[in-house]
DNA sequence: AGGTGAATTTAAAGCGCTTTGGAAACCCGT
DNA sequence: ACGGGTTTCCAAAGCGCTTTAAATTCACCT
């Protein structure tokens, strides 16, 4: 059933019954309510693509994400950010298009998406540091909405994005005021932003008590369980072993724990270990009692909000780039305690 | 730049450019050629929308995801299940549209997919054990690939899934021959169909070795950490503890090992774990040996499958349903050895 | 009855593309 | 030079909707 059918059903014009159910003011309350009924009854659902060649709107969004080249993974936040973004388009009847890309082309890929026409704005996954495409997408006119940030990008775009300086530059401190002196930092991949802010926190809190950058104490890679395990089995194989570590993601926690205890050690007595959780929903941590002290940030509520500003863009174009910092909370769990004393135990 | 415009600018109808564009051979070479370089040049790209709604097909795919309903989570394997499918959309040029949708108002839902026709067909994901969608999705004449299949449906419909019977049959038997009487499950929620295969397997492995179901030694629940590792540890605690694990996922295997570790026991040597493993590209089972013995089959690859499936029968509607039925490999880790000798150790 | 402005409805154009049904141009042999 | 068959191109209709501009109806007053 579409519009002309369901008119001529109703001894109506299309015109009238595009405006009946689209609530413009100008229709009889009668007749409106007998094209709603009619609409009901025979399960009418205007064209989507129709209905967007004449308003010019699509009605959907887009998510790019990018698939690091090599291991072609998706982010294993993915699915919580867009359950959050999701419950934002269901609300304001849009729809999510997905389109994963390998870097490299990317440049041609957001053209494309504009002309194509077939998103009203897009969301713009893991930036990495100086991110090339926040200008791209800033000149082809696409509303967009970061998740995240690029550093040194001068230019104003709207962004969604956790303090991640701050919460490591907080789990550092806090393993600092313990005794710890030794603090080892299993990353993400340091080109990616959140991942380089989380260093310059870590840094920086080590800086604040005196204690400068060790190279042996510092891994990034794809923030996977073998990375944490790797890491922490080397670094503990190390000569000077560190007493505590700091990770980026309960994934690469839960490696960094499998080689403490592989070398007959004990998270939260002889080695601390601080992550940051994502809150993701498969993987909580803990119950009552988190399992791993960590900073924690839910990935989800991000995407709420990422969505919402999108969506509030695309309303009011007019309106500046919008930001949101969203600060993580650190939560205590078993995995910290005071550092070992050298030679003790 | 549009189609107008263009044609315009090279002197030409819309229509040749439009069949230059689309590799019509009623025009001439020279001409193509022409306007190949000028689309190239002006990076011209078709509208999506017109395009649509004058082929009638929108070259796009959904797929529709069922958040459950309390937790809201997606499935952690979502994310490189879409990536394998990605793969066969990018190269036949198609988009993927997502839609989380709550356990409940399905039916409507699927209807508006249909009628609004922003997608040419569906991958559902997540069959429950009756599952109603299918019987729907067939009346409503959309293309549509299961990934899962729903027991209880007898008609014939597009399916891609893992033996999820004989996977767990082949991994519960191999515990038997370690000499392991009491194996437990930690099985995915069971009105889940692969969690309902999965126990059959289970259970008809365990039957033929003349061992009966024990009530105490099976729990279901979402795939979480905490799953696995609470209900490990209630049943290690139990009177008569089991002396070997069989998990749905590698996040729950990884709870009952912390589990394991808690109670003091050592994995591989006092209890033995076998887990599925949907080789997740950020949950790798380890690096060359195998974390945990697992039963092995890339969800990656399922999605390419699915998605190729799909296509398929939206190029040729004419052709019938599409199955396919992968096999899990049993591979062997660290994680399972003899079962103890009762009153040993 | 006639006139006025507001309320309600409609016909038709237009969104940007594909595709049908011709028309024009070209080629060739006679 | 002309007919017939190919090539090559084009004008216009149509996809299903929104929206502009205009027509109709209605309510009310003189």
């Amino acid at each position: 059933m579409n519009l002309k059918e369901l008119a001529k059903h109703l001894n109506l014009s299309q015109t009238t019954v595009s405006r009946a159910l689209n609530g413009y003011p100008e229709v009889n309350k009668a007749t409106r309510l007998r094209v709603e009924a009619a609409a009901r009854e025979f399960n009418y659902m205007p064209n989507a693509r129709a209905k967007g060649l004449a308003t010019g709107r699509s009605m959907s969004i887009g998510h790019v994400i990018p698939t690091s080249a090599k291991r072609e993974m998706v982010n294993p936040v993915f699915g919580d950010f867009i359950t959050g973004a999701s419950e934002a388009y269901v609300e304001a009847g849009y729809d999510l298009v997905l389109t994963l890309v390998e870097d490299g082309d990317e440049e041609r890929l957001y053209r494309n998406i504009r002309d194509k026409g077939n998103v009203d704005g897009i969301i713009v996954h893991s930036p990495r540091m100086q991110d090339s495409r926040i200008a791209l997408l800033s000149d082809l006119g696409l509303p967009f909405v970061v998740h995240g940030r690029a550093s040194d990008i001068t230019s104003d775009y709207s962004w969604v994005d956790m303090n991640s300086r701050r919460a490591f530059e907080r789990a550092t401190a806090f393993l600092t005021e313990l005794g710890h002196r030794r603090i080892a930092l299993v990353n993400g991949l340091e080109h990616m932003d959140f991942a380089y802010r989380r260093r310059k926190g870590y840094l920086s809190a080590l800086a604040a008590q005196g204690i400068g950058p060790d190279a042996t104490l510092m891994r990034a890679g794809e923030m996977t369980e073998l990375l944490g395990h790797k890491s922490a089995r080397d670094m503990l194989a190390g000569p000077d072993p560190p007493t505590a570590f700091l990770t980026s993601s309960m994934v690469t926690a839960i490696g960094v724990r499998r080689a403490i205890q592989e070398a007959g050690l004990q998270m939260g007595r002889d080695v601390s270990v601080i992550t940051h959780d994502d809150e993701l929903a498969y993987l909580k941590n803990g119950q009552d009692v988190p399992l791993f002290t960590a900073t924690r940030s839910s990935v989800r509520a991000a995407g709420r909000c990422a969505a919402d500003f999108l969506l509030q863009m695309i309303a009011k174009p007019s309106g500046g780039p919008l930001h949101s910092l969203l600060e993580a909370e650190l939560i205590l769990g078993n995995s910290t305690g005071p550092a070992p004393r050298p030679g003790g135990g």
